[in-house]
DNA sequence: GTCTATCCGGAGAGAGACCTTCCGCTTAAG
DNA sequence: CTTAAGCGGAAGGTCTCTCTCCGGATAGAC
C-alpha cells in the first residue's frame, strides 16, 4: 500500500513496518522530531534493529513520513488562503498552520527546514510560499492587513506562536489561540475595540506550574 | 569586594574568581544556563577544577552571578512601570523586561523558573508580579490596554517575544522590535491606523537561513 | 510437515555532552 | 625557604541517542 514497488514484504515484516510508521506519527506528533528512536521502537512494541531493518536511517522515516502531510498541509493553507473574505482567508492561513503546528511538533520541525536537504520538502516549502504571499496581497490591497505587513513575517508569527503554545498547552491546550487574536489584532490595520480573546487567561497557579514545566531546571 | 566575608582568598585565587565569574556572565549571557561549565572554565582562561573549587556546583556560580542581576530587572520595571504615561509605562516595562532577556539569555531561564528551589530567586520573581500588576490596572484604568487584558499574559507574551528573537536574531538584532510593535498594537484598546513597526522585515534569503539555523537538523 | 530465506529483539558499540572529583605539580606569601 | 593554598586538566560517572550485529524465531513455499 505505502511500500515502495520494490519487493512485497513478507507478511510479519510489512505488519511491523505499519506499526513504526504509526508509531512514529504519534511519537514524533507529541515530542518533535528530537525523539529518539528508541522510544519510536518501544511504542511500536518491536526492537530498534527492527527500525533499521526498514528505515536506513532517522531521516527516511521522517521523510516517509512527512511528505504525505507536507501535502496536507499545502493544501489547507490553499483552501485557507482561498477564502471569500480576504482577511478571515489570512487569519485561517495562520491559524491553520499554527494548529498543524502545535498537533505534530514533528510538522514543525519540518516545515521550519529540520532536515534542509531533503528535495522533495524543499519543494514543498517553495509551494508555501507564493500561496501565502498571494493571501498577504490579497488583505493588504483590500486594506484589512496592514501595508507594512511583509511577507517574510508569516514565520516568525509562527514561532511565536507554536512556543507560546508549547509554554501553556500543559495548563490549556487552546490557550495559545488568545495570543493569536491579540496578534492578528495587531496585524489588522485598523480597529474600534478589542476583538474577543477565546480562551481565558491562566490563573497565577497555573503560570507558575507553567514556568516550571518551561525549563529542564537545576 | 564581592567575596564572602569568610576568607581573603590568596590574590591569583581571587584574581580567578573574578575572571570565572566575569566569563559566566558572558557565556550564560550568550547561550543561556544550558552553556557547560568547561564552556566557561575555558572561557575564563582557567581548568574545570577551578571552577569546583570557587563555586561548590553550577547553581551555586549561577546563584552568585544573577542575584546582582534580577535586583536590575526589578528596577528596571519599577522605573517603566512609573512612567507617567501609563501606555508608554507598559510598553517600556515589556520592552526592557524582554531586551533584557535577550541580551542575557541566562537571565531569561532564571526568571522563568530554571533554580526555582532557591530562595532570593523566587522573593524576585515575586516582587516582580505586583510590579507589573500595577501597570496592567493603571493601562486598563485609563483605558489604553484592553480590558481583557490579563496579569498572566506578560510572561507569556514575554516568552513568544523572545522566541521570535532568538530566530532573527542572526539576520537582525533588533528585528524583534519589530513583533513586539505588532503585538503591541494587538494590546491596545483601539487604533486608527497601523504604528510605525520600526526595523524591516527579513528578505526572503535572510528567513531561509533563519529557519536552516532555528533547528539542529539531520 | 519440512525447510530456508527472511525477519526479529535487544544488547551493546560508538560518539558526545555534561557535571564533578582527584591528584601531582606550581606558586603566593610569611 | 617553606608550605598551605591553589592550579590544570585527565578521568570517572551518567546519560542520551544513533546505529550494528547476531543468535534465535517464523512465515510461507513445497
Amino acid at each position: 500500500m505505502t511500500t515502495t514497488e520494490h519487493k512485497p514484504l513478507r507478511a510479519d515484516a510489512e505488519r511491523n513496518r505499519q506499526r513504526l510508521l504509526a508509531a512514529a506519527r504519534e511519537v514524533f506528533a507529541r515530542r518533535g522530531l528530537e525523539a529518539g528512536l528508541d522510544e519510536i521502537a518501544r511504542h511500536a512494541g518491536v526492537g530498534t534493529g527492527t527500525v533499521y531493518r526498514r528505515f536506513p536511517d532517522k531521516t527516511a522515516l521522517v521523510t516517509a513520513l512527512f511528505e504525505e502531510r507536507l501535502d496536507q498541509v499545502v493544501a489547507t493553507v490553499k483552501e485557507a488562503v482561498a477564502h471569500p473574505d480576504p482577511w478571515e482567508g489570512l487569519c485561517a492561513a495562520l491559524e491553520s498552520l499554527i494548529a498543524m503546528q502545535i498537533e505534530d511538533r514533528g510538522l514543525k520541525d519540518v516545515i521550519f527546514g529540520a532536515v534542509g536537504d531533503h528535495e522533495s520538502f524543499r519543494e514543498r516549502r517553495a509551494e508555501l510560499l507564493p500561496l501565502v504571499q498571494q493571501g498577504v496581497c490579497r488583505a493588504v490591497e483590500a486594506g484589512v492587513l496592514r501595508p507594512d505587513f511583509a511577507l517574510t513575517d508569516f514565520a516568525p508569527l509562527q514561532v511565536m506562536l507554536t512556543q507560546v503554545a508549547t509554554f501553556t498547552e500543559a495548563a490549556d491546550p487552546q490557550l495559545w489561540r488568545r495570543y493569536l487574536r491579540i496578534v492578528l489584532d495587531g496585524l489588522c490595520t485598523r480597529r474600534d475595540g478589542p476583538s474577543p480573546l477565546g480562551p481565558a487567561a491562566l490563573d497565577l497557579e497555573q503560570l507558575e506550574e507553567a514556568c516550571g514545566r518551561h525549563l529542564p531546571s537545576c
